[in-house]
DNA sequence: GGGCTTAATGTTGACGTGACTTTAAGGTGA
DNA sequence: TCACCTTAAAGTCACGTCAACATTAAGCCC
């Protein structure tokens, strides 16, 4: 979506998306927040590494655009997606002025094999970036903050993983985003108090070991996003 | 900003922003939650009341522009400015297309005594509103929730009060805010041990009762929004 | 000074949470 | 078959937070 004022100065209106993976790390094994990037194939900042987006095309609502670019750029179809921030700073980008809608994403990691590292699409560990073209840095920071802060107060997790799970997966994850490591008696008590998750049978595959119980996670209201209510 | 896209069609990129004051309700005396609304002075939804704000002009950041629009149409300068979302739908203006970056603030007491009720702005109780134009009810409801939400656990309810403030005066934005009574006593505890308030002195007018102490809003970092970073 | 009002401090019990212990339920291998 | 390993799951305990309530402090008014 190209934007002209009433002025003669130019406007674009662009949607990005800050998509989250979880990968083991190729040295640690560790479980690690990866995220994909998009190289740029033209200027400003060309052959640098930006988040994926686009315009905004004029019959989409923002929500979809995000979505809909994300799988134009990157193959990816996300598990969770929600607005994060409109950035528009004049002088964010060089020459025309930008103004993204950025959206924030986490997918699952069967997603994440399904489209590994196209032909101008490569995965980082969001920890540990290479530099990035406009304010893109930035974005990604405030984005890793808010997935912190918002795993903590809300069960957002199950969005990584698949539909069944055990509570070694969840808190897994858990300790994969916040760089912690979690009691796994305490994480138990207070994953099961929030009564999200229930109960749908025993992992069945040999573990030399007591088999887990597995969970599927019950949607609750969860405050939607002003948008997206019904 | 008028906006257009590469292909025909027409989008326009507006800043808007839900302002909210206390004052108190006429009838009852309590301390109340008000908004001012303007009343729209051409289609689509002539004549109806809408939130402040206007097309997002060429040369200003989203907050600046957010400001400038509040004081041309309503002449209130905000004491605390926040993004509250951008409201995309297609649907949600029956002509062009709006995208709307939507803020909300905070202003004090005496900036609403300064500027009340002009030619097209009047203020009304946040919780009982009169119909309003486009999707602007649901935005103002997300405004609410968020304000709701956020003075529990930020120190922003100082944004409604003059430097100095009792503690008492502190309460009692609290519960206009949350339509609720606290227990002065509790308050007081929790006030205190987020380390923001200073005491600057004991209340020298007479009161007839035991003189209260007068506090200073102490600032502290409070998570910058991602784009005022310096 | 007695009585009123609000400010400010104290006290108590319920609850949530972190650190740790104990029991349960599998597989593995001598 | 039976120690022995590993993880699951439940239990224990001390500590801190917080709501509810009680007590003392400090003014003014009559």
């Amino acid at each position: 979506m190209t934007v002209s004022s009433s002025i003669d100065q130019r406007v674009s209106l662009a949607v990005s998306t800050v998509v989250f993976a979880l990968r083991p790390h190729p040295e640690s094994g560790l479980m690690t927040l990866w995220l994909p990037l998009v190289r740029r194939i033209r200027e400003p900042y060309e052959g640098m590494w930006a988040l994926p987006g686009g315009p905004l095309e004029a019959d989409e609502d923002l929500a979809a655009s995000a979505q809909h670019t994300l799988e134009r750029t990157t193959g990816l179809a996300p598990n969770y997606l929600e607005q994060l921030y409109a950035f528009g700073r004049v002088d964010r980008s060089p020459d025309d002025r930008v103004v993204s809608i950025v959206y924030w994403a986490l997918v699952r990691q069967d997603e994440v094999a399904r489209a590994v590292d196209g032909e101008n699409v490569e995965w980082f560990v969001a920890d540990d970036l290479p530099p990035l073209a406009f304010d893109h840095a930035q974005i990604v920071d405030y984005a890793l903050a808010r997935l912190r802060a918002k795993i903590t107060y809300t069960p957002i997790a199950h969005a990584f993983l698949p539909p069944e799970f055990t509570l070694a997966d969840l808190r897994a994850v858990h300790e994969a985003v916040l760089r912690t490591t979690l009691d796994p008696a305490n994480f138990r008590r207070q994953a099961l108090a929030t009564k999200t998750l229930v109960p749908t049978g025993t992992c069945l595959t040999g573990t030399s070991h007591r088999p887990p119980a597995l969970y599927r996670f019950e949607a609750g209201a969860a405050s939607p996003a002003p948008e997206e209510r019904r």
